[in-house]
DNA sequence: CCTAAATAGTCAACGAGGTTGTCTTTCATG
DNA sequence: CATGAAAGACAACCTCGTTGACTATTTAGG
């Protein structure tokens, strides 16, 4: 049909809305003090999880290389978000843990991301937010929690 | 309402149908010879477009400095996709444009997005893939054409 | 039981892709 | 014609990834 869009047109507008909505939320993180997190410290938060992790867990759920994970964590350990325990049961391991001040940036993104899916169902309606939500899911087969994202774009 | 997926899941989602569809379109042209073009390059293509372009312009148009665009040109006409040229008007400026193996790279893209999106329409069926896309338009009021992904993930 | 292999973490060197600052050349303008 | 703006290039640096090498520790096998 001649009057649909350009092919690239549906994976560019994917991308703007992604990076609208991460920017808004980075917005208001940096206003409450967290300037110094970027949107790829949510998915290592996410990936550290509730129990904590080794760098090396970190680094096969993010898929980078473990040297790279523990830059990651060095940094974040640094700015106050990581904090590492010796683990009593093996002397090789340092257990990484989130800080109440990791846990603090997650709530304000979680608020900020419901914030901004709200103002989506404001200006399309509930309807269309979950038909929209649906269609990604059933285009996005892979396990969303394979956090892949850091230097995706940069390539091998 | 509490059935609502966690807001961090339309952000996410979003992120995966991009990326899904530029990985199959990458691993296309990767298996065509362009193995070296990165996602970032087709934004420069396009930024160049047909009538060529200089470093500064690319740099305006991209976000990024001049001397970031420069580099960017090198090594893309090391890799044989852009040519430099003299402008004759004006001693100063140096005209880059796009090679016939730019071209086929551009072609083979636009090519896999218009195959990517009608797997879409294929699954989804062709009007849901429109509200769908509607429904991006009408949150991304941004210009499509502000193409300043690169280095966008990495932060200030 | 003890050796061999696998794993965790770290150090160092490097590359890609950004940044800023400085400089020269060339054009445009008052 | 002098002066400022713009284009391109060079250098130093930053961030965030990479691979390779090395030590310490745990685990598995003969």
């Amino acid at each position: 049909m001649s009057s649909d869009p350009p092919g690239f047109e549906l994976p560019l507008r994917l991308f703007l809305a992604f990076r609208t909505i991460v920017d808004e939320v980075h917005a208001e993180l940096a206003a409450a003090g967290h300037d110094r997190l970027r949107p790829t410290h949510g998915f290592v938060f996410q990936a550290i999880g509730p129990h904590g992790a080794t760098a090396a867990d970190l680094g096969r759920r993010l898929g980078v290389s473990k040297q790279a994970a523990g830059k990651t964590i060095d940094a974040l350990v640094r700015d106050g978000y990581l904090e590492r325990a010796a683990d009593p049961a093996d002397a090789r391991r340092k257990t990484v843990r989130l800080t109440p001040r990791a846990h603090d940036a997650l709530a304000r993104s979680e608020a900020g991301f419901a914030r901004a899916r709200d103002r989506w169902t404001t200006e399309l309606g509930t309807a269309r937010v979950r038909d929209l939500e649906d269609a990604l899911r059933t285009m996005t087969t892979e396990d969303p929690w394979r956090l892949d994202l850091p230097g995706w774009f940069g390539g091998p």
